[in-house]
DNA sequence: TTGCGGTCAATTGTTGACAATCTACACATT
DNA sequence: AATGTGTAGATTGTCAACAATTGACCGCAA
């Protein structure tokens, strides 16, 4: 892995363990690092050829942020997320977005409306020519428009965690595609609600659609109450 | 501070970065580091007897949970939260609180109804005593426990960080008691939805009276909208 | 007086080494 | 065979020292 060299170098002057907690999140994220599985502090230290004391700031920092759980004299691992935790988040997270529509439908400027309208167009012409990804990617970017338009960076910063946490249960079973494909109705019909600059409405109408993800996402999978080993 | 003596020595067997992310952020809450201080890892090292790495393992944890803030080559510092940051953690708990609403509305046990309903009593008579501390110490426990009772760990967790961040705020300027007494009639109000099972009337009274604070503590204070230094 | 460089002490960033602890495996015992 | 025990290797916890950076002080020139 070429990638993190670089970074590594570029970084060099804006300290280790902030470049270092991005790339393992990172590897967390993207699957690399698999769900209950330890950090080897050595073996991390000699691959990137740097010491150890700045991987154990960055996990801390990634303990704190809940990718990672830390066990005295045994070191940290990635965390694994129970589906009734990730249940847990969905709703945390819906009520956030809840707010998000409340606060955006009351200050939200023409131009963020046509922006969130093209990114509707395109997910139904993503949607019409079957292109999943291209759907997904426009997807997130939805979401993550009408977070940012409310300029409330708390809440902004608690639905990035929230979301890292979701793709930490993603990971826990393999398959990602599939049945994620959310109907492109509900999307119009929170930006119609966000145009009519209708707080209720708009609150409304995301929280509904947040709950209905969870249901279609947690209806895939086995929904076994397994606890962590000790 | 021989307080933190004893910890020390009893968490020895627990990490050293646990015990003192939790005695960083004690001095934090209380006011003992003050708003925008620099932590001196020196000091602090040598002040209690340990090396410097552990210090810097805890203060990336407090970090995360936006107790401190880190600049490269300067240190950690106390985060300083503006008038604006204040208020939108505000809306987020609101928000959350109205989720707990809702939740514990469609499972709460009548022992917990009865726990709720002698916190109610005793602020009541708190308030007629004119007792403010303990009235004060009551709210919170009254408001703890409805997070408690949803069993929802994340939201737990949320409804917990964000109060340590509004106690940052509170420390910005000094005087604390005085118009933060609530009446006790939103907390009747509230017990009353979550006795009738009523979810949405619950979540609706929380978020109410959430906000009702946000407003009665966001008016005593000066809405200096100063940012950092830079 | 004001502004500009340069030196130096203080402080953070990072490292390598040592101590403490845990896990696994082999061996002895019942 | 099952169980306990002890040793060895691997791994984490902590430390002390060194390198790099910063900010302040001080003198000097305009």
């Amino acid at each position: 892995m070429p990638g993190f060299e670089d970074t590594l170098r570029l970084l060099r002057s804006s300290s280790l363990p902030n470049a270092l907690q991005d790339e393992i999140e990172r590897r967390i994220l993207f699957g690399e690092y698999r769900a209950g599985e330890r950090i080897n502090e050595n073996a991390l230290a000699q691959e990137l050829g740097i010491s150890r004391g700045p991987i154990r700031e960055a996990c801390r920092g990634l303990v704190e942020s809940r990718l990672l759980a830390v066990i005295v004299n045994r070191g940290f691992f990635v965390r694994e997320i129970t589906a009734k935790e990730a249940a847990d988040v969905y709703d945390v997270r819906a009520s956030l977005m809840r707010l998000a529509g409340e606060t955006l439908a009351g200050r939200i400027t023409d131009g963020q409306i046509a922006i969130l309208g093209s990114l509707v167009e395109r997910m139904d012409a993503a949607e019409r020519g079957g292109d999943h990804d291209a759907y997904y990617v426009l997807n997130v970017e939805f979401h993550d428009r009408i977070v940012d338009y409310t300029e409330n960076d708390r809440l902004r910063a608690m639905c990035e965690g929230l979301a890292k946490e979701l793709a930490l249960y993603r990971h826990r079973s393999l398959i990602d595609g599939g049945g994620v494909h959310v109907s492109n109705r509900e999307h119009r019909r929170i930006l119609a609600a966000l145009a009519a600059r209708d707080p209720a409405r708009a609150g409304a109408e995301l929280e509904r659609h947040m709950l209905a993800g969870k249901e279609r996402f947690l209806s895939t999978r086995d929904n076994t109450g397994d606890g962590p080993p000790a």
